[in-house]
DNA sequence: TTGTTGACCAAACAACTGTTTGTCGTTCTA
DNA sequence: TAGAACGACAAACAGTTGTTTGGTCAACAA
């Protein structure tokens, strides 16, 4: 208990974790100081000692699950070329973080930015330079007609996100696949003959 | 003061518009009962010759929030016959439901069931009873090619409930054109000849 | 060695949470 | 006209909320 203590500045990390937890399944506002701080047997006022506030906390575990999601998503369009595969990658990179991995991650989407009110247009900016890596990649995209960009995105991204909603781990489908799958029904022809 | 009092049964109505409007601007947790009944001069106590809880009030609330959408949603199709223009019909409805109308139906996409566990399974079942309908709906589309229905599905009511993160009133695209917009990035080819 | 710093405890703070109890006046019914 | 039923008030309930204060103990710098 006091091996923790010894090297360096210690719990720092786990309030951070146990804090990512409780947002990511509760909420800002449900989740209390002191279910976060209980756990890794801190009492509630020692938070205060790294945080101003409890929304500055919510601040700092939203800006490491930005930094986390991004950093996934880089890595994952790094060594490509083609438009669509890169875009595909992001998007698998970007479902595999948000169902997958860790609660940083799923804080950044199920957290609004309203929940925090002091906070909120710092966590609207960091949300937007995230996804900013979208609008890039959509914008690069070849495409056969005139097509509102803007649209696109904002239908394969806000369909990802919402997937948070229904998805539950050993469900038939993994992350990946659907992904791909929301990709797909885009890049493609899906009508009959039609009209 | 008195004349709602004197007929019939009074302040009920007002009961739900104002919590329906606190959970959905705010959430059910960060709503708290005396924030719902102040507005319509009631103190905390009264709400609870109504309803037994708060989580009943948020039954009742989303109750009515899915029968509305549901309603909305059937009155637009019911004229059509062509299998894509009932659903665009459909996505419109739901859409415009979901951002211009009353903040009952935001409540069902906003709250999550898991906010309330005590009635959790009932959230979810009136949830899953509305979207019964896409799943009907989608199955009477004529597709050119084998495709994963469930997952279409699933993308399209996902990009359209999404939606209510980022739309701002009159930020350039209304209600209606957005969703046909996402019925149409998926009715039609989007990719050029590529591979 | 002394002083300082940073992480933390212990205990309390006022404000707010959902909820309960008992009472009162009105309306409807027998 | 008695009485049940209803909608609401008034006041309190116990528990929880985020946060503050003052002190303690280890590690490190001078």
């Amino acid at each position: 208990m006091d091996d923790a203590r010894r090297r360096g500045n210690s719990r720092l990390p786990q309030l951070l974790d146990e804090a990512a937890a409780a947002f990511a399944a509760r909420g800002f506002a449900a989740a209390s100081v002191r279910e976060i701080v209980g756990p890794i047997g801190m009492l509630p006022g020692s938070m205060y000692c790294h945080f101003a506030t409890k929304e500055a906390l919510l601040v700092a575990v939203h800006k490491t699950g930005v930094e986390r999601i991004g950093a996934a998503v880089d890595a994952a369009i790094a060594p490509l070329d083609d438009p669509w595969q890169r875009l595909e990658a992001a998007c698998v990179a970007h479902l595999v973080s948000l169902l997958d991995q860790t609660d940083y991650s799923q804080v950044v989407i199920r957290v609004r930015p309203s929940d925090a009110p002091a906070a909120e247009a710092e966590l609207v900016a960091a949300r937007d330079s995230y996804e900013r890596r979208f609008v890039r990649l959509v914008a690069a995209l070849p495409l056969s007609r005139p097509t509102d960009r803007t649209m696109l995105r904002l239908m394969l991204v806000g369909a990802l996100n919402w997937s948070q909603t229904w998805y539950r781990e050993g469900g038939g489908q993994s992350p990946e696949r659907i992904a791909r799958r929301f990709v797909g029904l885009l890049k493609t022809s899906l009508a009959a003959a039609r009209k």
